[in-house]
DNA sequence: CGGATCGTTGACAGGTATCAATGCTGGTGG
DNA sequence: CCACCAGCATTGATACCTGTCAACGATCCG
């Protein structure tokens, strides 16, 4: 649980209408009027990689808009093991579910530095009592959400080991245009897709010696054309069975 | 694909107001002058068992409230294999991704005989528009669908086959307040826990044998003492380690 | 009475968890 | 500046679990 720091805390929302990554978060087709019902202080949070912007359980009144970096959704177990259900990155939501006024479903915890903007949910409601712009977003969010926890559910539980540490891969390298991503440690690769952490090291490790994975330290690139080969190859190992 | 039926359709939704299960629908905290805004045509749906509600990729304009019975929510994957990502029952809504004007997400089947009510998407926007009653049902509808996604990960894609069914069962008894409930085939109980058919069958035999399953044929009953005993010594099975 | 479908069971091989040891790296304090 | 330590990654040996392939049984239906 590493320091976190608030750079801005603003009343209302002025700033939010020239925010550079406006297009891409929750307030996009806000009118200016809109802006207008922004009451309370949204403010700018930078989170060192591992710290926890909210705890499972917790009840806030706080949604959080991702700027930048990358945000885990940590979902732990009565038994003490964990299993990571989702990523957010730019433009993501975290915490949507405090609009319910219910507790967060999960941990959320940085997994590089992030940095995110703080929403009352009292902004929300306002904004939704007065026009229906921003409930359209919300839905848009909800449905992402969706679909996520689809990918996780068909790609990452799925399939052997190495089928799956193949598809996160290329899952992960996908969100960077420059070809470079952020390695997850093995133990939260562990946690994505429901192996052990040596069962990830040793398919890592393994990626790295046939030159279909190159990293130094969290920072990767991929050969994507041999890693979509390598899952190719496991489906249709078998002889050509169509299930 | 079995055959379905259209019971009933009638304009607007006078109906509703008086529907029987009203207080666990969408349209549970309506006000009179809401119903007034119901214009389009909302049909009653009988289903059997395994006839399809809407297929993946379809896109139509309606979503669709559980009145009685269960629906899978089957996602089919390219190489011609399936998983079942969730469970809807009386009250909930399929189909919730129509409202952003997207395809579905997934495959809906019947899992038993089932009703529904077909709700064109437009009904949904124009009350969307005069009032923000129905906003707040939405987010919380979508905010179970998103808990229950959590819940398959966490519980039905870890620990060992024998765990996973046993929770599988837990969670379906704790739906109905008879005792008793429907059990899966066995190939649906393998898309739902993410393993084999055969493997499948095997536990459920092992827990009809040892008489923590009572059964005939898709009508079911469990000793919930001795399974949560099970999954309890499953987990603590190697001497007490933490992990 | 077949025939189709689904469930059950067996044998076996391969994959993965488990336990344990070792290597590697960055940070800390002397 | 270097030695040491803590944390993470890697690797090995082994046992167990589960997927795979195959056969057989049960049930329903025409």
């Amino acid at each position: 649980m590493k320091p976190s720091s608030i750079k801005h805390a603003w009343a209302g929302a002025e700033k939010c209408q020239h925010c550079s990554i406006k297009e891409s978060v929750l307030f996009a087709d806000l009118t200016q009027d809109d802006f207008h019902l922004l009451h309370l202080p949204i403010s700018e949070i930078d989170l060192k990689t591992d710290s926890v912007l909210y705890e499972q359980t917790d009840i806030n009144n706080f949604v959080y808009t991702i700027r930048s970096g990358c945000i885990k959704l940590v979902h732990h177990l009565a038994n003490g093991s964990y299993r990571i259900v989702g990523l957010l990155r730019q433009g993501d939501l975290a915490g949507i579910e405090a609009l319910n006024g219910s507790a967060y479903l999960q941990q959320a915890v940085a997994m590089q530095d992030t940095s995110v903007c703080k929403i009352p949910v009292k902004n929300i409601h306002q904004l939704n009592h007065k026009s229906s712009h921003l409930c359209k977003q919300l839905m848009a969010r909800w449905q992402k959400g969706q679909s996520q926890s689809d990918i996780w559910l068909t790609d990452f539980t799925t399939g052997n080991a190495k089928q799956r540490v193949a598809k996160l891969l290329l899952y992960l390298a996908n969100y960077e245009s420059e070809g470079f991503f952020y390695l997850p440690s093995r133990d939260d690769i562990g946690a994505l897709l429901a192996i052990t952490t040596e069962t990830a090291s040793r398919i890592i490790a393994e990626f790295r010696r046939t030159e279909i994975l190159f990293n130094h330290r969290y920072t990767a690139k991929i050969n994507e054309v041999r890693l979509k080969h390598i899952i190719y190859m496991i489906e249709n190992d078998p002889p050509p069975s169509t299930k």
